[in-house]
DNA sequence: CAACTATTCAACTTATTAGTTGAATTATAA
DNA sequence: TTATAATTCAACTAATAAGTTGAATAGTTG
């Protein structure tokens, strides 16, 4: 094998698997399965996707070995291979953020509402929560929370949060977080939670953030 | 702007950084990138791409802003703009390593050569450098040496190895690095230092995995 | 200024990719 | 076994990308 040939080999495998995060669905789809493994169905959506599309995408992220899946009753279910994809994830979504300005002006702006929401970084998190005064909220789906949540969470679905919010206490200052700084879910939540006369605290933050930073304990 | 909407635009945004490291060509750009700075020649001489197709590949590098230049008499002189790129360029080369096992293999199998080779890992690295009877040499073109390299290294591109051979003593042990596991320079090296007669080991790192694990100190 | 060099642009061909729709497959449950 | 629900496949269209060649531009040096 030539020194051309082996590298035209190697790069081409790098491509294929970048290729996986260079569509816009499919960057979507490897994000929504960061939280939790999911079905065809949800991730369809979720994504708002035709099912077909949506089954395509993973098939190809099948081929390039990024995701596997596991069948349950006549459900298939899909899930990432290798949590390093998370923090690929992560880092590009850093780079992008730093590099084109836009997203993050975009993402700051998008989340402004009327309620002046204050952020919380995840150092910020382990003060906080010291005295019983605060309570920590996890707003995604339920699936996603059992599939692994920030210790002490309880789990809250935005889409129950109507429902649920009699269980807080309004002597209590909340926090809630949901994906990661680019879901809506936990903005939703709190702008909610204050409009109600809540003390009420965005956590920018998502689980896998929190692993990283306490994987040593 | 519509929840949906937000999502497209982030997610696109994401995608568009990812597209850089999507085509192999590019991939192997930012690779050579990430050792130092080049101009277009070079890169294209590299890459055994045409001149002009460099160049539009680059032009695209700089459209999802991973690249600059500077101007420096009439060259035009490429670089990363962050360091967090040589991340996600080795985070993405060992995911497909673990995953795709036929490239782990493929560059095994192109190491092997008549003379066995041993690698070293960087950790090794400190224990081999104890006493003075080790000499660590960086195999890579000079310009690369001089953007950056391991302390105590002692320069000797791959091209002047014959010539520079006689400053090295058969008394010590020679380790050679170059651009990391994928690169053949430090492979090349230390198969013609065996032949001549030395006591040389290949380091399976990058200065960039180096400086990742020193970063404290 | 003229000649030269490095780089980019423009026009074009070929290949790849995203997405749609509707049919086919597969597994479960009645 | 049949009906049903979840998923995949196949055929097609429209859009995007990689690479080539040759011309254009811009900056340097004699």
């Amino acid at each position: 094998m030539e020194s051309r040939e082996f590298k035209d080999f190697i790069y081409n495998h790098f491509s294929k698997v970048s290729k996986a995060f260079s569509s816009p669905k499919r960057f979507e789809l490897l994000d929504l399965l960061s939280q939790s493994p999911k079905t065809v169905e949800v991730l369809a959506k979720e994504t708002s996707m035709s099912v077909a599309n949506t089954s395509k995408h993973l098939q190809s992220l099948l081929e390039s070995r990024l995701v596997t899946f596991k069948k349950e009753k006549n459900f298939i279910i899909y899930e990432l291979v290798d949590d390093s994809i998370c923090d690929i994830l992560s880092s590009i979504k850093a780079l992008t953020e730093t590099q084109m300005v836009e997203v993050k002006l975009t993402r700051l702006d998008y989340i402004s509402k009327p309620y002046k929401i204050e952020a919380l970084s995840i150092e910020d998190l382990p003060t906080f929560l010291e005295g019983e005064m605060t309570e920590l909220i996890d707003v995604r789906p339920s699936r996603e929370y059992e599939a692994g949540h920030i210790p002490g969470a309880k789990s809250i679905p935005i889409t129950e949060l109507k429902e649920m919010i009699s269980s807080l206490s309004k002597d209590k200052k909340v926090i809630a977080y949901c994906r990661g700084p680019h879901c809506v879910y936990a903005t939703e939540a709190v702008e909610y939670l204050k409009e109600q006369g809540y003390t009420a605290y965005l956590l920018e933050a998502s689980v896998h953030d929190w692993k990283q930073i306490n994987q040593n304990n």
